[in-house]
RNA sequence: GCCCAGAUAGCUCAGUUGGUAGAGCAGAGGACUGAAAAUCCUCGUGUCUCUGGUUCGAUUCCGGAUCUGGGCA
């Protein structure tokens, strides 16, 4: 539509479908760079798990946002989007595209929609109140101290969601208006880019076999001894890395809590799970454009597709 | 060949003192606006192996068949 806009693609799709190669191919085919969204693929040393690029496969293409945090360090959407729109400023000022790529679709949204994330977080103090409730009179005493405040959220979340209960009590003496009329303002945004969202999908069964293959290779490739390391490094289970799928697991089991036959066989139940996850995510995302494997062949057939939309969007 | 025990949801099993059944896991759907690979919500009709019999009525009791374990020869 309006070539003032920023021109931005997007190509994301659950975990495993084949985001990585497609992306290489596309970036060459339209002379782009790439933006990693993806909440464990920032991390330096979290290869394996993450299924990361390698630096051979990107061929040359730049990669952004990728190994840019030291696993004991802490991360969220509002670093994301910050650190993602100056990639895009950045790139789209030396001429090029920028593409994100990746299976995290909260941190894609917060760019594309440009999300206002409202004031810095507390400093603990407030939450660290709430905890105390929590702690000593339940989620539901929580849940009505929300009530209380900000009834239309009360309705929205379920009380035992005690993150989002805890955000919005928190939001709510930060900014001292509600977190529900604040995403109702949010969600009414429109795009401030000229955008194609591609999402790379195939048959949910087939998806979840390349899964459990892929969580084999990753144990073959040495992801326990890669678990290892962050374990001796002192990083600490609860810290916001090693919640990543494949840590999470590996690190139990070097806990002696659950055995390695267990902890892989729980890795990839909870990749199927995440994958499916994702699915419902894009499905409720506007302007999608899906892009099913079993439908468009292979990745020549795939990247034509693709080309041909970003033509008659004037993205190229 | 004989004896014993099973045969119920994709899997592991529970149950019906005879009125056609329910848990866990797997799986499915959904939510999501500063932990998002996180967090949370919802969803269980299946020839109760087959076949005769008893009964108003059998998945449940009885007989037979088939299959699967285990034991004895």
């Amino acid at each position: 539509m309006s070539d003032a806009k920023k021109k931005l693609i997007i190509l994301t799709g659950p975990t495993a479908v084949g985001k990585t190669d497609l992306s290489i191919r596309l970036a060459k085919a339209v002379n782009g760079e790439i933006i990693s969204a993806d909440s464990i693929q920032v991390y330096r040393s979290l290869n394996i798990g993450s299924a990361k690029i390698t630096p051979d496969e990107m061929q040359g293409i730049p990669h952004h946002l990728v190994d840019v945090l030291d696993p004991a360090e802490g991360f969220h959407v509002a670093g994301f989007q910050a650190m993602a729109k100056a990639a895009v400023d950045d790139i789209t000022s030396r001429g090029k595209l920028p593409i994100i790529v990746g299976g995290t679709g909260f941190y894609i949204q917060s760019v594309l929609y440009d999300i206002d994330f409202g004031l810095e977080d507390s400093d603990g103090e407030i939450e660290e109140e709430y905890l105390r409730i929590l702690k000593e009179a339940g989620p539901e005493a929580l849940h009505d101290m929300l009530r209380e405040v900000d009834p239309a959220s009360a309705e929205i979340i379920h009380a035992n969601n005690v993150k989002r209960v805890l955000r919005a009590l928190t939001f709510y003496r930060l900014h001292e208006r509600t977190i529900s009329s604040h995403n109702e303002n949010e969600r009414k945004k429109e795009s401030v880019y000229n955008s194609a969202y591609f999402v790379l999908t195939m048959d949910r069964s087939r998806l979840y076999e390349r899964i459990d293959k892929r969580v084999d290779l990753m144990m073959q490739a040495g992801l326990l001894s890669e678990v290892e390391m962050t374990k001796q490094q002192g990083i600490p289970r609860e810290t916001t890395s090693m919640q990543g799928i494949g840590y999470k697991e590996l690190r139990s089991c070097l806990d002696g809590e659950i055995s390695l036959d267990d902890a892989v066989e729980l890795i990839k139940k909870n990749t199927r799970h995440f994958a499916k996850r994702q699915l419902t995510w894009f499905r409720r995302e506007k302007d999608v454009i899906w892009l099913d494997r079993d439908v468009l062949g292979d990745d020549d057939a795939i990247l034509a597709h693709m080309l041909s939309i970003l033509h008659d969007k004037n993205i190229m």
